[in-house]
DNA sequence: AAGAGAGGCAACCGCTTCTAC
DNA sequence: TGTAGAAGCGGTTGCCTCTCT
């Protein structure tokens, strides 16, 4: 059952009033988002630290984008599940201004039902991205369609699809290069610096022409850097 | 107009991981 | 080295709103 643990400390529950967002809103500002489960003691707020931090992350904090995804941040969540699968935390990274829980929301709402269907998962898929329009055409999406795809080994005919495919990343021309490395620019340019940075050899491995595609080399690869925010712990921060 | 069902989202829970002592 | 508390994660629940009949 929900809220056993909240009642039995007599934290209060439920929907937040604007009065409680200004309470926290003001510890924020002058503690730091950091130490919630003082925030009762300083604010007089009855209620638990893990509820003010949600608050926190999922609605007050700056920068928070509000109302509906675009349907770049809707590809790149299709991509990134694809290749991380529920690594909501993840995956926000990505996704400046949205949270994991929106995004988790999110997936639940428009893809979790349609995964039900057996029979026609992959056209789900399909029509899905389509429906979304996603501007980029780029590289990383389809590489990683293929990669997935090929990994699944779902059926011969999107085996022989793939390998076609294949044969076209692994020898683009220079325009095509261009225009890839153009279309990664604008894939990249709303990340946070720091992540970007961070990400510079992951990416790199994505737009290199001059090595043949080793498709579940470079998944591997992925995954491996990819799961910083993984495992359910909170990642080392110095106190 | 009203009731039923579905969709969307905020919030909670249990669990894991990490840090400080 | 062990342990308690804090922080963060993914899964789940419940409620409000919207749509359909």
């Amino acid at each position: 059952m929900m809220g056993s643990q909240a009642a039995q400390k007599g934290w209060k529950k439920g929907p937040w009033t604007h009065e409680e967002d200004k309470l926290l809103s003001e510890y924020v500002t002058w503690h730091g988002d950091a130490r919630w489960s003082s925030v009762a003691k300083f604010t007089g707020l009855n209620r638990s630290g893990k509820s003010c931090r949600l608050r926190w992350v999922n609605y007050l904090r700056p920068g928070l984008k509000k109302g509906q995804l675009t349907p770049l941040e809707e590809g790149i969540i299709i991509e990134l599940h694809a290749l991380l699968g529920n690594k909501w935390s993840t995956i926000a990274k990505y996704l400046p201004g949205r949270t994991d829980n929106e995004i988790k929301n999110y997936w639940r709402t428009h893809f979790n039902k349609r995964e039900k269907k057996p029979n026609n998962k992959k056209q789900e898929w399909k029509k899905q991205k389509a429906k979304v329009q996603i501007p980029l055409e780029c590289n990383i999406k389809n590489v990683l369609s293929q990669a997935e795809t090929k990994m699944e080994a779902k059926s011969s005919e999107m085996e022989e699809n793939n390998k076609k495919e294949m044969g076209f990343f692994m020898h683009p021309t220079i325009e095509q290069q261009h225009s890839f490395n153009l279309m990664h620019q604008e894939f990249t340019s709303s990340w946070p610096e720091t992540l970007a940075n961070d990400d510079d050899d992951l990416w790199f491995s994505l737009w290199d022409f001059n090595e043949p595609l080793d498709f579940e080399d470079l998944v591997n690869q992925f995954r491996n850097q990819a799961t910083f925010g993984a495992g359910g712990g909170h990642r080392a921060k110095p106190r």
